[in-house]
DNA sequence: TTCACCTTGTG
DNA sequence: ACAAGGTGA
């Protein structure tokens, strides 16, 4: 018997290791793994992903149950899971998609050793980017760290093949039949259920037409709002990329810096820990914490900041321009360590992916690959000028705005920005 | 080697 | 215009 273990591709069409594994099964058990060990880490036992990930398994598992099938779930951590599963059943080979994050790689090389020391097939495959680490590298054979020229080749290399949908439909035939058995409760797992409204999956066609004039603007809803479904694979990335590819190249490029990233941290896995640029770990932090909880609540006296953090305390997301403003803000102005700001968008964001979030973060901080200069310090004014010029997002997020009951600036944005520039210089001059 | 490219701000 | 450092063809 095979397997096919869902993680990050909860999705039933256009998902390849599933489609592999159906091909290639004629009872194959679909599992999922609530892991343990990355859910004891959750602090908010209400945490929306959780709950997303939790819809998405039953819905999942109802689907299957429609065509005889189910979905195994279990609770615990993986390898444990696992070793039960050899010793339940006679597996011949496990399928899944891969996943490049550095705790991932760790859990599924244990895993593969346990199944080959039981003569047991691990097969694996891409699917939740466009290109892997080594499909796209410089002539020389060394990986890009700047994202133009990655583009540019990135873009020379696409060919239908690379988009082209993996129909799982027509072998579902091959799922294992079994009688249906009763979805995990949130509770069961350690955690509770609340009332929330999730991005849907779709995109109208006229956010992709008008991508390039509206996707800077936070009032407007330019912005395709898919980035929680890309993390969770309950969106095929072929399937936007082929959309994209159609119709908007700006919207080719924003899945060109997910791969981007994720390349980065497949080649330079140290940028989890520390600067990309090892000279900017050298850089003396404030990290005053008073200063960081008001960066936090979204009262930092900077409405523009203070609207982005409250959208993301809110809704789970941030717009894309605006987390760029509260990023140099909290690290250029408040000179707070950017893996402050990193670890406070991880246990927010719906849409956290650790390539990403850690690439943005070290983007604004200067210490990254393609980094904005050190000398380059967003002014939250102009920026609000540019791209918010009738503050409509602001009055939206910050409704006391303009009242007595709006705070002061935090601090002065010239003096700010002259510290800024001394301690970094400080920091790389030593 | 030169030259374009930097999700920009200030004078 | 210039800040001012590095990547990549």
């Amino acid at each position: 018997m095979n397997i096919f273990w869902f993680r990050r591709d909860l999705r039933l069409d256009d998902n390849a290791g599933l489609y592999h594994a159906l091909k290639e099964s004629n009872a194959l058990l679909p599992i999922f793994i609530f892991d343990t060990t990355i859910l004891n880490n959750l602090e908010d036992k209400a945490d929306k992903r959780v709950l997303y990930i939790h819809q998405t398994i039953s819905a999942l598992k109802k689907e299957l149950q429609l065509h005889g099938s189910d979905l195994k779930v279990f609770y615990g951590h993986p390898l444990d899971i696992f070793k039960q599963l050899v010793v339940e059943y006679k597996l011949e080979k496990v399928y899944a998609n891969r996943d490049y994050e550095p705790s991932a790689i760790e859990r599924d090389s244990a895993i593969f050793q346990l199944l080959q020391v039981n003569g047991i097939e691990l097969k694996t495959y891409k699917d939740q980017v466009i290109f892997e680490s080594d499909e796209v590298l410089k002539d020389d054979g060394t990986p890009y760290t700047v994202y133009t020229p990655y583009s540019k080749k990135w873009k020379t290399k696409l060919t239908n093949f690379y988009l082209k949908s993996y129909p799982c439909q027509k072998y579902y035939i091959n799922f294992i039949q079994v009688e249906a058995t009763p979805a995990l409760s949130l509770e069961e797992i350690g955690f509770h259920s609340i009332q929330f409204n999730f991005p849907p999956k779709e995109t109208k066609q006229g956010i992709i037409k008008n991508y390039v004039a509206n996707r800077d603007i936070p009032s407007i809803e330019g912005t395709s709002k898919l980035s929680m479904h890309f993390r969770f694979g309950t969106i095929s990335i072929r399937e936007k990329a082929r959309k994209g590819n159609e119709l908007s190249e700006k919207w080719l490029n924003e899945l060109i810096w997910r791969d981007f990233y994720s390349q980065i941290l497949t080649h330079f896995p140290h940028v989890v820990k520390g600067a990309f640029k090892p000279a900017y770990d050298k850089i003396e932090w404030r990290n005053n914490e008073h200063e960081f909880d008001k960066w936090c609540k979204g009262e930092t006296g900077y409405p523009i900041v203070d609207a982005g953090m409250r959208e993301l305390n809110t809704t789970g997301l941030m717009h894309n321009r605006v987390r760029m403003i509260v990023a140099s803000f909290l690290t250029k102005h408040l000179l707070i360590d950017w893996r402050w700001g990193e670890s406070y968008f991880a246990a927010k964001l719906l849409d956290f992916d650790l390539a990403s979030n850690n690439g943005g973060w070290q983007w604004a901080a200067g210490s990254g690959v393609d980094a904005a200069p050190y000398f380059r310090v967003f002014n939250p004014y102009l920026q609000t000028e540019k791209f918010d010029p009738q503050e409509i997002y602001i009055k939206k997020w910050v409704p006391e705005y303009g009242t007595p009951n709006y705070p002061k600036p935090i601090v002065e944005h010239t003096f700010a920005r002259n510290r800024c520039l001394e301690v970094y210089k400080k920091g790389l001059n030593p």
